[in-house]
DNA sequence: CCCGGAACCTGAAGGC
DNA sequence: TGCCTTCAGGTTCCGG
């Protein structure tokens, strides 16, 4: 499942590898990955220099002249590849560049999109701020926070409180505060916010430098794996022990979203039965 | 505005 | 062995 570190480091990948060039192909192999827009949307960007690759929360996004931008969305099994994959490969889509560079892009479960945006401005002010931004802060957590009863866990994945977590990496995060998943947003303690905000930056920080999780179907821009799973305290690791405590990690469901914690570190709030 | 649920999609896994 | 159901989760849309 990508999520900000796996798109990171899909973007410092392919950078270095058409910054400069122009779009010289858009072929769409599964016209149905252009979203609701349709295929011919994506033929205005034929022709245009790439400027720079960005990322902004979970979206890739290849920037072109006058802030007009390329941008791919890998959802839930959504990967970029700089060589031809394999024939069993579930190729959407195939971009091609001046200097000969292809990105092919795969996915088996066909959630992920390729869309065009002449004006790139709506998407980069709908999403909430970059958790690793250097201007976010505890604070405009706390404040963001403050407003929402939902459970932590899923404030967490709500892209307009914060950009880019995804399931892993919110469970990964309240581990590291001592979060229970189910604390309603709003009841968190400053210092809880705080130790959060913190736990956030952590887990995401460490991920990137371990080029992504590979749980399921992530590969990087090279065919290679990530690494940051194999340090998961508790993301997909239901009743394995604990680094900390050695307690069982137990899974429960919140919002229809898998929940990994361990009741041990992540005690439910006091008056309230332990969820399984 | 806030919140919850359905829908999208396909391969893996589990039940019988 | 094989058919059937359920599950996985990021995002958008819709209804209360």
């Amino acid at each position: 499942m990508p999520e900000l570190p796996e798109v990171e480091t899909i973007r410092r990948a392919i950078e270095p590898a058409i910054v400069g060039t122009c779009i010289t192909g858009i072929a769409l192999l599964d016209p149905s990955i252009a979203g609701p827009e349709g295929p011919a949307s994506l033929q205005s960007a034929i022709g245009s220099p790439v400027r720079a690759v960005l990322r902004r929360g979970k979206h890739l996004i290849l920037l072109l002249e006058r802030n007009r931008g390329v941008v791919l969305h890998l959802r839930m099994t959504g990967a970029i590849l700089l060589a031809e994959p394999a024939a069993q490969a579930r190729v959407r889509a195939i971009l091609s560049f001046t200097n000969g560079v292809r990105l092919f892009f795969n996915d088996m479960r066909r959630l992920g999109t390729i869309r065009m945006y002449e004006d790139l401005k709506p998407l980069l002010v709908r999403l909430g701020p970059e958790p690793l931004d250097p201007d976010f802060s505890a604070d405009m957590l706390a404040q963001s926070l403050s407003r929402h009863s939902i459970p932590i866990k899923a404030a967490l994945l709500d892209q307009h409180i914060a950009a880019g977590i995804g399931n892993m990496y919110a469970d990964e995060a309240l581990h590291r505060a001592g979060i229970h998943p189910l604390k309603p947003a709003n009841e968190l303690s400053k210092e809880e916010v705080s130790r959060l905000f913190q736990s956030i930056r952590d887990v995401l920080t460490h991920a990137i430098e371990c080029q992504g999780a590979s749980v399921d179907t992530y590969w990087q821009p090279n065919g290679e794996r990530g690494t940051a799973h194999d340090v998961f305290a508790v993301a997909h690791r239901r009743g394995a022990a604990c680094p900390i405590c050695g307690t069982s990690i137990n899974r429960i469901m919140v919002r229809k979203r898998g929940a990994y914690f361990c009741p041990r570190c992540q005690p439910a709030r006091q008056g309230t039965v332990a969820t399984n």
